[in-house]
RNA sequence: GGCCCUAUCGUCUAAUGGUUAGGACGCCGCCCUCUCACGGCGGUAAUCGGGGUUCGAAUCCCCGUAGGGUCACCA
């Protein structure tokens, strides 16, 4: 990965989410990519919680948030719970360690107390833009002498602190996904580092955090390219020493505006709670803005970390697909081990009374016989869990449409018919029974479908799902007869004659 | 608006100067079949526009256009 003579750092990467709500996806790919990053080189993924905005940051949302990065399999080395040589890992509890780094820059004169006050900046900020010119700092208190500044702070004045940002001259980013990038630093001002509350703004603490946590790396989404030279000017007033920058593009919704609530799921436990295996989110993601080179397109987790390439992610935004996340998802739902998936969908099952931990082995292997019927079409771990639902619970109701259907008056004798017929099904395997209907639906001279559809629709309530005689092998006889009778008697009660 | 980024099928993307522009999702058709799926086979569909450079451009350059990002004492 790295090129160029570089003296080869251990490579340090971080995802620095702020605890405002839950993890959102665009959050969830940009930490895998680190994540991906870190384990492909042997290197230190580290997470830490950018609270510094205490109004908006909640104990609950670090839960939240460490809750889906282990759903997701994303662990970390350092940071909350772990620790680590470079904690905290969480910002409101690092304020001495900004006040340190402020006091050296000041002290540097690379940066300065500002006493302007919001209510002027903000009338400067509206003159300029009613007189259509870039709004940038006055500069007013950069150039104020020693003994003013030392007197206003004398007489108790609580001034923010901007960084010194030379007026002239370019600012390159160097960024491993789009290469070189130019900033004009008259196109930038003196900002503010450190606001009148005491507290570091975003960038520098940001950057202060990345520098003494010794951030090799910096991987984050694109929206961060436009603050990089204010970074990087940072980090070089700091002197730790250059991260690397890399910019991964954003996800979009598929109107192309950001990603937001009124386009539907956007938060990782939005999808666990769909039914969304991890494994196939995360592919899925990856696959979103990165691709492999060859046509290979579900990969294990391991292949990931053995093919990832930073060079290899795309430059551009990527539009979400669900359609095809749903895809995923049931290629991993498919070809999971059936008892994997039984393990993954247990405590639903319990939850419904459908299974009970001290079920004998019968009944378990029946479980998986049942539960393997339905898995080849499984979409995902919810729909699973409902096409189980006619094996372990009953028909609740029957399909609107396939009851229209199928469920015609003159079905209703011919399920009798079929009811009585199966008595004599020794032993009531698929085969047998198959034979046992081949021979009824000969007898009363109809297609096999209309006795074989109305069936399906009497003993599962549903039109779709697994061959009908396995179906009707998992159910049994006596179930079978009971559920044959009850449409008919269904089917009865609801058209009496015609 | 200034600055920055980006632009290949509807969507995710491959092709880093020479390909009938490839794959995947979706969609459509056929096969399998008791249904729905699965599976198999086939199809639909793209280089934003205009100028250059070059024997040759999706690919390099410029100009448009469009989308996105960013310009806070938010993160």
């Amino acid at each position: 990965m790295t090129k160029d003579g570089e003296t080869q750092r251990s490579v340090r990467v971080r995802f620095a989410p702020s605890p405002t709500g839950s993890l959102h996806i665009g959050g969830a790919r940009t930490a895998y990519f680190n994540w991906l990053f870190a384990r492909q080189s042997q290197g230190v993924f580290v997470l830490r919680i950018d609270d510094t905005d205490q109004r908006r940051s909640t104990e609950a949302s670090v839960q939240q948030i460490l809750e889906s990065f282990r759903w997701l399999g994303i662990d970390w080395d350092e940071g909350p719970n772990v620790g680590g040589p470079y904690g905290p890992y969480r910002q409101s509890q690092r304020t001495d360690i900004y006040k340190e780094e402020l006091q050296r820059l000041v002290a540097q004169d690379k940066a300065y107390p500002c006493f302007c006050s919001p209510e002027q900046l903000a009338a400067e900020r509206e003159e300029a833009q009613r007189l259509g010119v870039v709004h940038r700092y006055s500069g007013r208190c950069r150039h104020l002498s020693v003994t003013e500044r030392e007197a206003r702070l004398a007489r108790g004045e609580r001034p923010v602190y901007r960084l010194r940002v030379p007026e002239q001259g370019v600012t390159t980013v160097h960024d491993l996904i789009r290469g070189d990038v130019e900033f004009r630093n008259d196109g930038l001002d003196d900002f503010i580092i450190w606001k009148a509350d005491e507290t570091p703004t975003y960038h520098f603490a940001s950057c202060v955090d990345d520098a003494r946590m010794r951030i090799t790396h910096i991987i984050r989404a694109d929206e961060h390219l436009s603050n990089t030279p204010r970074h990087v000017l940072l980090f070089e007033a700091l002197g730790y020493g250059m991260p690397q920058f890399a910019h991964v593009p954003m996800i979009l919704a598929p109107d192309r505006s950001k990603l937001s609530k009124r386009h539907g799921a956007t938060s990782v436990e939005e999808y666990r709670d769909q039914g969304i295996l991890p494994e196939a989110l995360v592919n899925y993601l990856l696959l979103l803005g990165f691709s492999p080179g060859d046509d290979q397109e579900v990969l294990t987790r391991d292949q990931a970390v053995q093919i990832f390439d930073l060079y290899r992610v795309t430059k551009h935004a990527a539009i979400y697909d669900v359609k095809k996340l749903e895809w995923m998802n049931a290629q991993y739902v498919r070809s999971m081990p059936t008892d994997v998936l039984l393990d993954r969908i247990w405590p639903d099952l319990a939850a419904r009374g459908w299974v009970r931990v001290d079920m004998t082995r019968e009944s378990l292997a029946w479980l998986r016989w049942v539960a393997a019927a339905v898995q080849v079409r499984g979409l995902s771990l919810a729909h699973v869990v409902d096409s189980l639902a006619p094996y372990l619970d009953g028909v609740a109701r029957y399909d609107e449409k396939g009851k229209k259907k199928h469920f015609t008056s003159a079905v209703a004798d011919r399920l009798e018919v079929a009811a009585s017929a199966l008595e004599s099904v020794e032993p009531f395997i698929a085969p047998v029974v198959e034979r046992c209907y081949r021979d009824l639906i000969q007898r009363l001279g109809v297609k096999g479908g209309e006795l074989i559809h109305p069936t399906r629709l009497a003993l599962t309530g549903q039109t779709v799902g697994p061959g009908l005689f396995e179906v009707m092998a998992m159910l049994g006889k006596s179930a079978c007869q009971e559920r044959l009778r009850a449409a008919a008697a269904l089917i009865r009660a609801e058209a009496p004659q015609a």
